[in-house]
RNA sequence: GGUCAUGUAGCUCAGAGGUAGAGCACUACGUUGACAUCGUAGGGGUCACAGGUUCGAUCCCUGUCGUGACCACCA
């Protein structure tokens, strides 16, 4: 017997646990030869499962068990990402707990501590993973530092090193003086924040470089970097500064002068129109020093500090300090014309809460245009395709105005840029220390001398570059796995579009270099999951829903079905616990349904039943109902249309299955049918079974724990995790036969009975009895057979089969699809309210027909749609034959 | 400044060139042995606005307005 509820916490880890083996086993072996893959976007080896992951992890779990039930072998390959910065802030954070700082340890003891932490206490999203159901196989974990590859890494550096496409050049970069290190622009994000715009007067130089009476005045939000500044520059077309073209001026507190130049990066409509160019700390400065050869001055280290050339008073101080020391000494030189407050957008490093500074640094360059137009190409052919499609605009977009990347980093924890240097500049590029070697004796025996020692880069790469090889690393590239043969490229890639730029154009350019092949065929890019106010989900908001609290609380498949509901194709979702609530509230319906069937002896019936075979219009009606359904929720899978998905089973279950078949059978079932129909009882009871037995399979992918306990509980066999329901493999009888019609419209009568029956206030336990004229002779012998689970629907005491119907006290007729029926009720009825309600009835008849009147009176639609106005046609007949009915009966 | 979305019931959102949908909320009734985490019934929308294409537009096209996201710029 079915416990009362279904107790979702003692259950689910016992399925998971089940589970494993054939999930395993289906990577190698299932009915299909042929594969399904989705590398699963491996997540920061620090991170905790939060309801961005569940929501993504979600469908793609409903597509893993899709596809395993449908035969594929199913790989979902899961991995770890080793997320540079964010691991050493954590861990650094920890050893400071313990009275440890990092600075003091060595290079080789830190990572050591790392790697201490990640065996303790990293990776714990995995499991958080496997307890929302994920169907993967945890032997097969994959990590971005792990040997394997660690070794990819290099391979790929390497070849794209010797090809000529990384190089370190000296350049300007995003610079995080927190974190020293350098950042890719994407890391980088701009908030709008008030500031104040000051108006710094520069003084003309006279011919021998002194300070004369006039001046110009530039503004500028960032007065501290003036000691770097290399010229002022205007638009050529500015007529107010043009009879100063070629003159210098003195840079305050300095000694230098520097040129008055014109340049078109200076816009007359900005402050003064004049603009100081400072080529080391400002990316369009340093394209404007460019042009006009001026050579970047760097007074900025590491953490940000000022340093020499500027002014010993100024030197070691951070930058907030200096400008306001700038400032006063401004002031006090009457150098300051005004301020004037703005709101401008300041680059933040998100990860740190750092300013970015933008500094000229010796960094590693990914050269990426020539990998970006094979990018472009594969999407714009087709060979990839975006769901939904708009995506591919953001893709190309990105890809078109594409920068190199920036590859290396001044952090500790990643992988160490395989390049060995000696102290003449020579650079020696090589998987190991002992090829580095190799190479630059090669090198230095040519030139005839000896080899001097070699130092390794103490870059190490972006945590991305890593990721980008992740869907053929993790199948075992560079080597030429079975792997890599059997299951690349992948089927589908799932991810939120934010990351588009990082990583899925990353891989697609790396994959398409490397294996000259497309990383996946697919790329779905979910919406953002945000609050019910579509607000973002932060801890400082306090808005977070964190989907371990809520499955403890409702269960997984609640989160799962109210997560998978909420995946439209559209930019983003609002979840509450509400909807979770509403999943819930389905699970224990699905529960219901079961503890029902099972008291009714629909459990442990034979199996051996051909649903085509039936004959009772119930069960005939019903597996017709389930073959459309589940045609339509494969194929909304198949659109990765999640949301339709759910709805089409939930639909199916409540208002099919449940309002119609089950409260039509129930008085078959009570006993109440004659006893010569036993057979029919038992065509009923496998006929339920069969159709409850497709739901679970069907509703599995999406709610798989519940389904997977009472797929048993039905004593399958087989897993449900392989029982497959395809289309083409449930056959039912034709809808057009007799029966199946006869049920539907029956069934419509039942639900038109039961709304007069409510419009006119009489109790739903209230016996009447009903009356209907006859209309044909198959219709009359339909319902003379089939009274008892017509009173299911419609709740009559007796059902009369008459050739007239006279009205009499206490009786309403009424009319449905063109038949006559009449209602005899022992309550007291309200004239007034009969006539409301019938007034209402052929005033909605009358509108109908007015609509469908002038669409038929239209010829050109009779002749560009012939069918469609047949049909309306015959629909027309039909209300003005309900409509003169109704107008007919007599209240 | 550029790009991409989006506007449908009180709320959250589906929808299709041919009679406007669901869930929640709301109203009324109901615990008859699957289910109150429920059932039955009901009310509620000029499908943002203006043009165009079409026999027919809420749907396709153009424009306007509103909203959102991303990229770039930001002296």
């Amino acid at each position: 017997m079915l416990a009362k509820d279904f107790d979702a916490r003692t259950i689910e880890p016992k399925i998971i646990e089940k589970s494993k083996k054939i999930i395993a086993q289906t990577v190698t072996q299932n009915r299909k030869n042929e594969t399904f893959t989705i590398t699963l976007p491996p997540p920061n080896v620090t991170g905790s499962l939060h309801i961005g992951h569940a929501f993504t992890s979600v469908i793609q779990d409903i597509l893993l068990r899709f596809k395993r039930q449908q035969g594929f072998r199913t790989l979902g390959q899961p991995g770890l990402d080793h997320a540079g910065i964010a691991t050493q802030i954590v861990v650094s954070k920890q050893l400071e707990e313990q009275g440890i700082f990092w600075k003091d340890l060595s290079r080789a003891e830190f990572i050591r501590k790392v790697w201490e932490w990640k065996g303790k206490s990293g990776g714990q999203i995995l499991h958080q993973l496997t307890r929302m159901g994920m169907s993967i196989d945890l032997e097969r974990v994959r990590f971005t530092m792990d040997p394997k590859s660690s070794q990819a890494v290099l391979k790929a550096f390497t070849t794209l090193f010797h090809a000529g496409l990384i190089a370190k050049a000296k350049s300007i970069v995003n610079w995080d003086p927190v974190f020293k290190t350098a950042l890719s622009d994407l890391e980088v994000s701009n908030r709008e924040e008030k500031g104040t715009l000051w108006h710094i007067r520069y003084p003309l130089a006279r011919e021998d470089g002194t300070p004369s009476e006039d001046f110009i005045v530039v503004a500028t939000t960032r007065p501290e970097t003036l000691f770097g500044d290399q010229a002022v520059a205007v638009h050529h077309s500015d007529a107010r500064y043009q009879h100063l073209l070629g003159r210098r001026v003195c840079l305050p507190l300095t000694t230098r002068t520097i040129p008055l130049l014109a340049d078109e990066h200076s816009d007359p409509e900005k402050g003064t129109g004049l603009v100081k160019i400072t080529p080391a700390h400002d990316f369009n400065d340093f394209a404007v020093g460019q042009r006009h050869h001026l050579t970047p001055l760097n007074i900025m280290d590491e953490a940000g500090r000022l340093i020499s050339p500027v002014p010993k008073e100024f030197c070691g101080l951070p930058l907030q300090d200096a400008r306001k020391k700038v400032l006063e000494a401004l002031e006090s030189l009457n150098l300051l014309e005004k301020t004037e407050p703005i709101v401008h957008s300041v680059p933040y490093n998100d990860r740190s809460g750092a300013v970015v500074e933008p500094r000229i640094t010796d960094q590693w360059f990914l050269e990426t245009k020539k990998l970006a137009e094979r990018a472009l190409e594969a999407v714009e052919t087709g060979r990839i395709k975006f769901v939904p499609e708009s995506w591919a605009n953001t893709y190309f977009e990105w890809l078109r105005h594409i920068q190199p990347w920036c590859l290396s980093r001044q952090i500790w924890w990643g992988h160490q840029i395989p390049v060995w240097s000696t102290p003449d500049g020579s650079m020696f590029c090589a998987t190991t220390e002992e090829e580095a070697q190799q190479l630059a004796a090669a090198h230095f025996q040519k030139k005839g001398g000896p080899v001097p020692p070699l130092t390794r880069d103490p870059d190490v790469l972006d945590t991305w570059f890593s990721s980008a090889l992740w869907p053929f690393s993790t199948l075992g590239w560079p080597e030429d796995s079975d792997l890599l043969k059997k299951y690349y490229p992948t089927n589908v890639l799932v991810t939120g579009f934010d990351i588009i730029f990082f990583w899925v154009s990353r891989m697609i350019m790396l994959s398409l270099y490397f294996l000259d092949d497309v990383p996946f065929k697919t790329v779905y890019i979910n919406p953002l999951v945000r609050d019910k106010h579509g607000q973002k989900m932060s801890k400082s908001k306090g808005n977070v829903i964190d989907p371990l609290d809520i499955m403890d609380t409702y269960g997984t498949d609640a989160v799962r079905l109210a997560l998978a509901g909420l995946a439209i194709p559209g930019r983003d979702i609002r979840i509450s616990e509400s909807l979770v609530e509403m999943g819930r509230n389905f699970i224990t319906k699905i529960w219901n349904v079961a503890k029902f069937l099972e008291m009714h002896q629909c459990k442990g019936v034979p199996q051996n039943f051909d649903v085509q075979q039936v004959e009772h219009p119930l069960n005939v009606w019903i597996v017709q109902k389930m073959k459309v359904f589940r045609r339509s929720a494969y194929e909304h899978l198949e659109n990765y249309r999640f949301d339709l998905f759910t709805q089409s089973f939930q639909h199916f279950l409540k208002d099919i299955f449940c309002d119609v078949y089950i409260e039509g059978i129930k008085t078959c079932l009570a006993g109440l049918a004659p006893l010569k129909a036993l057979s029919e009882i038992l065509e009923i009871r496998q006929t339920a079974a069969a159709i409850w037995l497709e739901f679970l399979k069907m509703a599995h992918p999406a709610i798989p724990f519940v389904t997977d306990f009472l797929w048993s509980e039905w004593g399958q066999p087989d897993s449900i995790l392989t029982a497959g329901w395809e289309p083409e493999a449930f056959e039912a009888p034709p809808p057009e036969k007799e029966t199946y019609c006869l049920a539907e419209l029956y069934i419509f009568v039942a639900s038109e009975v039961r709304s007069l029956k409510g419009m006119l206030d009489i109790p739903p336990s209230e016996k009447f009895d009903l009356f209907v004229k006859t209309f044909s002779a198959p219709e009359k012998t339909f319902l003379e057979q089939n009274q008892n689970w017509l009173k299911g629907l419609c709740r009559f005491k007796d059902l009369h089969i008459v050739d007239d119907l006279p009205l009499e006290k206490g009786r309403v007729c009424f009319v449905v699809q063109e038949r006559d029926f009449c209602l005899e009720s022992p309550a007291a009825l309200d004239a007034q309210k009969i006539k409301a309600v019938f007034q209402k009835k052929i005033e909605q008849l009358r509108l109908d027909i007015q609509k469908i009147e002038s669409k038929i009176q239209n010829e050109a639609y009779k002749k560009a749609q012939p069918q469609g106005w047949a049909a309306d046609q015959r629909i027309l007949v039909q209300k003005q034959n309900d409509l003169a009915k109704w107008q007919g009966v007599k209240v």
